[in-house]
Formats: structure tokens, sequence, C-alpha cells
DNA sequence: TTGTAAGCGTTATCAG
DNA sequence: CTGATAACGCTTACAA
């Protein structure tokens, strides 16, 4: 007696998900009309589509998640790595760019750098290996064989923040150095001639890294010495912030105006200034980077640069979207430059009359 | 002639990415043992190891991620719904949450409800299908349906942020009752007689209407009539507390002090204190809930109250790996109450003399 | 429009 | 200690 052919008896689990193939016994058809039903729901009749639906959520089915990666070679999960989660200041475009995956049916995975190459590098690894169908990085610095394994993998990816005219990379970003340069003028305009910046590490940070350039592209402009710049780096933090304009300020030569490679380094400045007992803009001017949301609570207001997060979180993720459906149709040619403004607040004001400082 | 039993010719696809079987052909051994060196090494032996290890690195293989997770039923994702991502509130605590689980080789999956239960309910749906073995709630208010989808999916999850020692679910967390009872104790304290507070909606929030009440049991146990507390619900964001914080004192009978259900409103609040030339504390009192960074940049600090977000964070992340590895041990015994301390800083002062505003 | 059946790349059970 | 081999649950030609 041939034994009966009955695939996945199901016995003595009786709580276990429901497969496709239990809708399919349920609605009286085949394993892979449910699975059209679900993905591609004009391709079966209307009458069997509402059998089967109803058999689904009768039983509650829902699809596996390996199973489906595994059959499809798709997981519809996008990758993001950004450099820190520890401020605000990748928060509204990642927020921007998750909200037009949702619409998309994507989920977003996010891991953190600490702005570091080689962890960026065992980031990427990592995310392609959970099955991310591509990812969304941050600035252009990073190893090449970063570069090659994305290339290898072929895994559509954009880089956001930053724009490199010059590399054939698809990229969704603005002119860090040119809106730092911009920053500048307006700073020197307004009397300063000793100007000091606390950035972020330029090492591996190719916005840092404009931004400084852009002061010093305005300086040379203005036919100022770009070598009586002083900089000094330190990393994102309210902290650093603070003891970094306290080194600034009590050098010899102070500074009239210090520029900052972001908002939060601004906002450690600002509040040091204060401790100190020095009067923003009245005494010493200080200057942001980002318009994230504590450049608008802090006393005086931070005037800084006006960064478009939400424009480039969500063209990211269009661009992103498009790239996956039309497998690996990576154009650089899709590269976006968007505006950074100045956004003028109180913290930036004319230089002090007192020459006390000036050493020019 | 039989044909040759070839699997996998492989033909035509030199790019794509090397297979176990690929693997174990390179290095002479069959598929089983490479998984066996991989996933627990110490059951093969020392030469056949040093061969298998060395083809894997040779061909570059990484195991692909939906054949795993379907045949060995996990994923090694743990997903985490918090409120929101638009402020700080929780970061520093699921920043801790993601190393803690980093170092157990585990991926972090991230969404937000928007302070909202049928949202939520919505994200857990997602992050099951998605595959994550254990998940990470923020409160104990949530949909039934939430609830029996965890139960029935068998799904080990923890609720942080907030503890309700009468409900048996695991749980890791602070009293927020007690503590902004503790809070208001000072305040009280201090002579202010006239409160309000600036609070998150409370529906579906259990955190915030812990907080509300502890203000209330401050009250009665000083004899205060509670009804005469000014309670304005908003959601959280910077300029709904400046908003709340205009309304409560451009009021016939001005509060003497103003406690804000979370730092981000009291943020708000303190700005529009600034901007109305009201002068904290002097003035008029504010206290906020959290610590987190705002607090201490903003001007005057914000005496807060002080919660244990890294820890929540780390031990959150213990516990859930150890629920998944021990099959959905989960043991409300192993509930862990933390403490929140108070953080003096200077928003919070003695009443002002002026009677003006007495309405005792 | 629907069904059949061959994968997809692992893990895990059982023999050897 | 190692090798066959049967799942795992779904997608997708290919046929009917």
């Amino acid at each position: 007696m041939p034994e009966q052919k009955l695939k996945r008896p199901r016995t003595g689990r009786p709580d276990a998900s429901p497969t496709l193939e239990d809708v399919a016994q349920r609605a009286g058809v085949s394993t892979a009309t449910v699975s059209r039903c679900l993905n591609d729901p004009a391709r079966v009749s209307e009458v069997t589509r509402t059998q089967v639906l109803k058999a689904v959520d009768l039983l509650g089915y829902a699809p596996n998640f390996g199973a489906r990666a595994l059959a499809a070679k798709r997981t519809d999960t996008f990758g993001a790595i950004i450099p820190t989660m520890e401020n605000a200041i990748f928060a509204r475009g990642l927020q921007a760019f998750q909200e037009e995956l949702e619409r998309n049916g994507i989920t977003l995975l996010v891991s953190s750098s600490s702005y570091s190459p080689e962890l960026e590098e065992k980031q990427i690894r990592a995310l392609i290996a959970r099955g991310a169908d591509a990812l969304l990085l941050i600035g252009h610095d990073r190893t090449q064989q970063s570069y090659d394994l994305l290339e290898r993998k072929r895994i559509p990816h954009v880089i956001a923040w930053s724009i490199a005219p010059d590399v054939p990379r698809t990229s969704i970003g603005f002119d860090n150095r040119t809106a730092m340069k911009t920053l500048t003028h307006e700073v020197l305009a307004l009397g300063h001639r000793h100007l000091a910046v606390i950035s972020a590490p330029r090492a591996g940070n190719d916005r840092a890294r404009d931004r400084c350039r852009g002061v010093v592209d305005a300086m040379v402009q203005h036919n100022f010495d770009p070598d009586r710049l002083r900089i000094i780096e330190t990393p994102y933090s309210i902290s650093n912030g603070a003891e970094a304009f306290q080194t600034l300020v009590t050098t010899a030569s102070r500074p009239t105006a210090v520029l900052c490679g972001n908002d939060v380094l601004a906002a450690g400045a600002l509040t040091r200034a204060r401790e100190l007992g020095l009067r923003v803009p009245e005494d010493i001017s200080i200057t942001g980077f980002d318009d994230i949301e504590i450049a608008q609570i802090v006393s005086p207001g931070l005037t800084t640069v006006h960064v478009p997060h939400r424009q480039m979180g969500t063209h990211a993720a269009k661009l992103l979207v498009a790239m996956r459906n039309n497998e690996y149709a990576d154009d650089p040619a899709s590269s976006v430059e968007l505006d950074a403004t100045i956004k003028w607040r109180d913290s930036l004001g004319p230089v002090p009359e007192t020459g006390a400082n000036t050493t020019d």
C-alpha cells in the first residue's frame, strides 16, 4: 500500500505559525496561488483571491521572513550607517529616510560607526550579511575595502550629507565647504579678524574637512593669512565643545569669533562662555552648523548653517528604492546637490570695539 | 548512462556570493562540517577546521541570512519599539541596549510608535514578521491584541521605562510616580503652593499618567487640594512646551512652579519664560524629567529627575538575551526596579516673595 | 487563471 | 569526528 503523500502532518504543534501550505489547504488551492495572491493579487481571479484572503486572516497567517528572503533573494530591508546616534545631527534626516522607506514597504536597519572608517567597514559587512538590499552611507571618506565590497556584492548605495562632484558616486547632499565659506564671509564682514574654529577630527570625515577648508577659503579671499587660523579638533559633544572653547579664550590672543563645526560643539561653547562670564555676541561671537533643535533653545539662539536634513533623507530613500528596483542602475548622474543656507539668530554679532585682543 | 550528480554547476554566475557548498568543495569536506566549523568549532578536529577556515576566507564566504534564518529558526535580530525618535529621551537607553546586544552578536531593529498603541501594535506585527527573536517595549499601556500576539507567537519581550509591581510581566524600569512625588515634595518644601504641570497626553502613556499622579500624591500628603492643580497635556516637543507654558503664565492665577513631564517640554517652557521676560527661578520655577543632555545646556540648568537610561538599556538586553536562550523562560520575578533620583540644577528655587499670585 | 515542482542556502538528525 | 540527507517555508518558471 503506497504511503499517502501527506506533507507536513503538523501533529503535536498546534500553536506553530501557519504556513503557506496551511492557507492553501484551507482555501483549497495550491501554495503557488496563495503566494501570488499575496505578492501580485492582480494575477489571480477575484473569487479565489477572496477565498484565499479569507483563509489567510482566519489562520492569522504571516509569511516567514527567512523563507521569503531565501526564495526571493531580497529582504526588503535597507541599511543606514551613520557616524553617531548620540546626538541629533542625523536624527531628522534619518527619520525622513525611514518614513520614505516605509511608504515603500521597506524596513530600515540602522547602525553607527563612531566616525571610524574601520568600524564602518565592519558595519557594512554586518548589514550586508543581514541581507540589506541597499545602503545609505554618510560622507565620502571610507576604506577602499568598503567600496570594493559594495561593488563586488552589487549593493546599491548612496552617499549623503556631502557631495563630491568629481567623484563618480551617487550622492545626495550639500556643499559643506561653500556653506562654511559663506558663513565665514559674514563673520569677516562684521569686522572679525581674529577667528578660531572648533572642528570635529578631520581624518576620515570629509564634512569636517570641507568645513574647515571653507573658513580658509574665505580668509584667503579677503587676503587674510589662513595660517593664523587656530583650529582645535575634538569629537562632537557638548562638553568637548565647552573645553575647546575654554582653551581658545584663555589663550593669550583671544579670538573674537569662534566658528564651530557643528551645533553640538557650539552649544558647548556657548554654555562655557556663559560660565566664564563672557557675553555672546557682545564679547565674543559663536557660530554653529546643522541647525538642529538645540540651536534654537540655547541662549542666545545660535547663528548657524541650516542643513536640509529631511530633504536629504527623503531623496536618498527614493534614489535607493529606484536603484534597487532597477537592479543596480547606479548612476552618479542622479546625484543631487541641495542648498545649505545661513540661519541667522543672535550668537553672531559685530566685533567688539575694545581693541584688547586685536593682533592685526 | 547515469547523469552525474553535480549540484549547483554555478555556471555563468562567477560573481555570485559563495555558498556553504562552495566552501565545502574547496576544503574537501561536506557542507555539514563547514556549518559546524562556523557554529560550533569545538566539534570538529583541529586540522579540518583550519582547512575549512582557510577556504572560508579565501572565498570570502559569508552565510546567507535568509537561509540561516529559515533553517535555524532564529534571526539573531531583536526589535525595539520606542514612542519617538524625534528627541533624545530614549536615545541613551537605546544606545546601551544596542551595545549589549552587539556583544551577544545580535542586531537591533528599531521602530517608533508615535505614542500610539494602535501604531505600536502594527510595529509589533511588523517586527515579528521580520523575524525578530525578541522585543523591547516601552511602558505597560498597549492594546490587548498586542499582548495576545506576543503571547501566541511566544516572543520574549521586556518592558522598560516603567514598572508595574502588580502586573505579571517582565519589566525593567523605575517608579515614575514615586520619582515625581519626591520632586514635588521638594517643590512644596520650597514654599510653592500654586503648581501646574505640563504633561504628555496621559492616554496610552502610563509614564505620563504616573508622573501626574506623583504630583497629586505629594499635594495630598501635604493636605493641599489636588483639584487646584492645573494640568496641560501636550505632545512632547520644545514648541509645545513653550506654548503650554505661555498659556499657564498668562492665566489669571499664575503658578509659581511649573513641573514638566519631561525635559523637552521643560526646555520649551524655559525658553518661553526667557522670551516673556520671566526670570527662572526668581520669578517662576520650572522642573523637568529624564535628565537628558538639553537639561544641562539650557540656562538656567534644569532641575530634573535623573533617569538611569543606560542601566535600563543594558539590563533589558541581558534579560532578553537570557529569555531567548532559555526558550521563553519568561519570569516576571526577574523584573528589576532601578532608582530615579533628583538632579539639582538651578531652575527650581524658593517661591517668589511677592504675594501677587498667591491664591491661598 | 491555476497547479506542479524545482530550487534557495542553511541547520540538524542520524548513521557511520 | 564526519557525511548524507531531510527539512525549513516561500517564490517562480514552466505546464496545463
